[in-house]
RNA sequence: GUCCCCAUCGUCUAGAGGCCUAGGACAUUGCCUUUUCACGGCAGUAACCGGGGUUCGACUCCCCGUGGGGACGCCA
């Protein structure tokens, strides 16, 4: 349909983590980009140099690369283009298209207050508009001269036809009286220059685009196709920010959760496809489409968000989870626990615990105690036997039954997993149930003390005998003798 | 205050005039399953902001009201 090339751009100012918000409006732009056979451009709005920092650029790349949306040509810095932004501010001049003001800020809060005071918009009363004032007359700022009259108006490819009276824009500041260029100017001369096609971003940009097509039109250029995405919401409906919910990205990679369940959450919050809840990547890019983007603003919602990363969780590839383990989580984990991440035991006990866990440190307190080759100090205070010596005494005997009649599989063999051996999780369970009915045990007098011991954990989510064949038998026995003793 | 935008279950949403006694998901409630923790299965509670039009017919279209949000910076 559109011979254009598209060319979309996420462009973050580097005041702050990667916001969540913004990983959306990143994400929308990336499936478009991607669906299109498009480019997806990365921006840095460094121009506000009290409140820009270079850590916040180094967070906003490293989460972006977390995510796995990278830029698809080199990144525009604004602050090394400042010289240019300047020239062209120059050039409008000359042309009538914007003027010097040598207004100083008390002036223009004045006169602004009083505009409040009459019901009107506050704006700028335009003192020096008309002085034509010389460029000689350091310092001042450049502004727009904005059309009085007239309507300015542009096709939503989301919210369809929006228009604006011109007599209620302001005649914005292009280039402050320090000679750095302010926001809304520097967004058109860089998606000119980096020939942006579709600018999709938050819904608090609408009240933006009129002056920035204004400036598109003063440049001679063609203005790109407008999106603007409804705001992503705290849970008391006002825009998500810190005081309202989480924002930095970080902080949830941090907790734990899958950069692709993240993404698959966002791309929700505003965007559906029917009835499907779970995408992964390649799905979002094949069926994501601006027509299908909601109007009005979506609550974060953190329980679902948690549902999601479970889903995915589960989905993952073990091998890669033991990777991210490595990287994010060490502190999870004893160092010896550490060292076996990398043994094909710990790989085999991952699809056990996948279902069962939603976060990557909840799957790393779950592995933990299993991964140790020792014995783990348990509280079986709490156990049932405690309550009556002589069944305990008759549960002691079973365990030591199970344990010789294991051991006894183990016997010919070099390996010392029950798994390499023909047990797996049906023998486990014939062999217990077996005993159970020897000793006139229930299954679950017999399996919870075992349980507690050798998953040297009070609430494991493994099965006892989905673990038992996977377990190194040395350990197994181990924790066995504890469980004995106790 | 002015301008702009928006309005379906608690939340995310489906719905493009009759398919709607409004569907799905999260959360929530109950039951089932169960060696544990979960997962899972089944069932339930729960919504079209109000008023006018248009139409044979409105959740869907129009207008008004109300409510909510956003923007009003020499921040981005």
């Amino acid at each position: 349909m559109n011979a254009l090339p598209v060319r979309v751009r996420f462009a973050p100012s580097p005041t702050g983590f990667l916001h969540i918000g913004g990983v959306r409006t990143a994400l929308f732009n990336y499936l478009y980009a991607r669906q299109h056979q498009g480019k997806f451009l990365l921006r840095i709005e460094d121009t506000d140099t009290d409140r820009s920092e270079q850590r916040f650029t180094d967070d906003i790349l490293s989460s972006l690369k977390w995510l796995g949306m990278g830029a698809d040509e080199p990144i525009l810095y604004q602050s090394k283009r400042l010289p240019i932004y300047q020239a062209s501010a120059e050039d409008l001049i000359t042309r009538g298209l914007a003027y010097r003001c040598t207004c100083t800020e008390a002036e223009v809060e004045a006169a602004r207050e009083q505009m409040i005071k009459d019901g009107k918009k506050p704006m700028y009363a335009r003192t020096c508009r008309e002085k034509n004032l010389p460029a000689g007359n350091r310092p001042y700022a450049i502004r727009a001269k904005f059309p009085l009259t007239g309507v300015t108006s542009f096709r939503d490819l989301i919210r369809g036809e929006i228009s604006f009276p011109n007599e209620d824009l302001d005649d914005f500041v292009m280039i402050r009286s320090n000679g750095v260029p302010t926001y809304n100017f520097v967004v058109v001369v860089d998606d000119i220059e980096m020939k942006i096609s579709h600018v999709i971003r938050g819904d608090d940009h609408i009240n933006n685009t009129p002056k920035q097509i204004f400036l598109y039109e003063a440049l001679k250029a063609h203005k790109p196709i407008f999106a603007h995405l409804p705001m992503i919401l705290g849970q008391d409906k006002k825009k998500l920010s810190k005081r309202n919910g989480e924002t930095s990205t970080n902080a949830y990679r941090e907790q734990g959760y899958l950069p692709e369940a993240l993404l698959n959450f966002l791309v929700r919050l505003g965007w559906s496809h029917g009835d499907q809840e779970l995408f992964t990547m390649e799905e979002m890019i094949g069926l994501f489409n601006l027509e299908n983007v909601q109007v009005s603003g979506a609550v974060f919602n953190t329980e679902k968000l948690l549902w999601i990363a479970g889903e995915h969780l589960r989905r993952a590839d073990p091998t890669r989870l033991i990777q991210i383990i490595k990287e994010d989580f060490s502190k999870s984990f004893s160092a010896a626990s550490f060292s076996a991440l990398d043994t094909t035991y710990a790989l085999s006990l991952i699809p056990h615990l996948q279902p069962k866990v939603k976060l990557l440190p909840e799957l790393a307190g779950q592995l933990d105690p299993l991964l140790d080759p020792g014995v783990r100090a348990v509280d079986a205070s709490s156990l049932k036997w405690n309550r009556d010596e002589s069944i305990k005494a008759k549960i002691k005997e079973a365990i030591l039954s199970i344990k010789g009649e294991f051991q006894a599989k183990l016997s010919g063999s070099s390996s010392e997993i029950l798994a390499s051996c023909g047990v797996d999780h049906a023998v486990v369970d014939s062999v217990f149930r077996a005993t159970c009915e020897r000793f006139g045990l229930k299954l679950g007098e017999l399996t919870q003390p075992l349980r507690l011991f050798i998953t040297g954990h009070p609430s494991a989510s493994i099965g006892l005998f989905d673990l038992l064949p996977l377990m190194p038998w040395k350990t197994v026995s181990e924790r066995i003798e504890a469980c004995l003793k106790a």
